[in-house]
DNA sequence: TAAATAATTTAGATATAACTAAAAAAATAT
DNA sequence: ATATTTTTTTAGTTATATCTAAATTATTTA
């Protein structure tokens, strides 16, 4: 079994991957896991010997099949464990984050079929992620976030690439729920800040927020 | 907040003190934690530091008001899991000790007293052990070890001294209980072993075992 | 393309929580 | 009361995962 220092590497690595491409560099690991760069080198090399990652000095990291694997088992139980605090124990979408990190290295492939069943296997976490199944498998969730989207478009707002309590509770605070469906009215040029419109008000947002909205069926 | 290690070590310490009085010694934390004399004196001057233990060398320790709250509170966690993994998770008595070694060390406070409530507010854990409330307090459960009891007494098995899968199963061999009436036939003076009777069967159990049955009612 | 800047790695240090082996204190036996 | 045994502590070591500061490699700019 992996150690909790070595799940989060492979479960950022993971993530990292799927959002800027493959072969991650060492400082976006470091920034994206509040650590130095010196500190994630010492991983990958430990990693690398381990056959997680495919690791080259200076050249950044992508995960072997076998960290991608081990990645998805993190990210399973992570899931799993947010639907839980949501469903059963009534927690809001914006305070799970932090208790699923905690839970999500409780060591036990039968607890985490278990809570799958228990939860009725789950297709989707609160905050629109897929769950990846016993062996790894997720359902399609193609997604557009808001700044690739053009003038006029609009879509069903479902998921969130940030799932940390700060963004969702500005989220909360904005009136913006997943569900909801979202138009981009225009697009500032000048700071390239959204004007999006829901079913009941207009707002304005900055890219690095309209980065993190997720949209489905956008026309 | 403390370290996994330092919550180990209030539970254990708790838990001596209760079985053979205050002032627990160094050699009986390590054989309790599998770990060796030395070791315990280094966490020992750690738990003193902090004014969790009271603690004089070669005179043993016990909890400091501070650390009996500690033990509670991890005591508490461990026991509402095991609660959660047996009535929710389907769970049988003799699988949820590990797993629930892990889980009393997840840090929030909200997420246990939610528990607490999703199960009911439970009284007792699957093993007859009280569950301390938000408080720290327990219902009363007086009971009394087989291997305290006299030729002839008899009462209800409520509860175990040991939740070691190893020790479940061996219950669950000889078709022993929680909510069995057992009596007690004979004690053998040469090995100490008890013959006791439940309503279907009779056995013969060694004292160790003995030591580790608690009933109710006793007379 | 050479210089400047940025990213990454190496070297050496720190904290935690364990360990072994040896020394010291306490308990037991003669 | 002294010797022996047992228990406990001290001293020094190890592994994990982090850090800072310095060195090295890669990238960008002039």
């Amino acid at each position: 079994m992996y150690s909790q220092a070595e799940e989060n590497y492979l479960k950022t690595i993971y993530n990292l991957e799927n959002r800027y491409g493959s072969d991650v560099s060492t400082n976006l690991i470091a920034s994206k896991t509040n650590t130095k760069a010196s500190s994630v080198t010492d991983m990958l090399k430990k990693l690398s010997a381990k056959n997680l990652v495919q690791y080259r000095k200076y050249q950044g990291v992508h995960l072997t099949e076998l960290g991608r694997k081990g990645a998805l088992k993190v990210i399973r139980k992570h899931r799993l464990w947010e639907s839980f605090l949501v469903q059963k124990l009534n927690f809001k979408w914006d305070e799970v984050h932090d208790i699923a990190e905690q839970l999500e290295h409780v060591k036990s492939e039968v607890l985490i079929d278990k809570l799958d069943a228990f939860l009725k296997f789950p297709k989707l976490d609160p905050h629109g992620d897929p769950i990846p199944d016993a062996h790894g498998r997720t359902i399609l969730n193609k997604t557009v976030v808001i700044s690739e989207m053009k003038i006029g478009s609009a879509g069903v707002f479902v998921g969130v690439r940030d799932s940390s309590s700060e963004f969702l509770q500005y989220l909360n605070k904005k009136n913006l729920a997943l569900g909801d469906r979202i138009k981009v009215i225009d697009i500032e040029p000048f700071d390239g800040s959204y004007h999006i419109e829901t079913r009941t008000h207009r707002l304005v947002i900055t890219n690095s927020v309209a980065d993190n909205l997720c949209l489905k069926n956008v026309k």
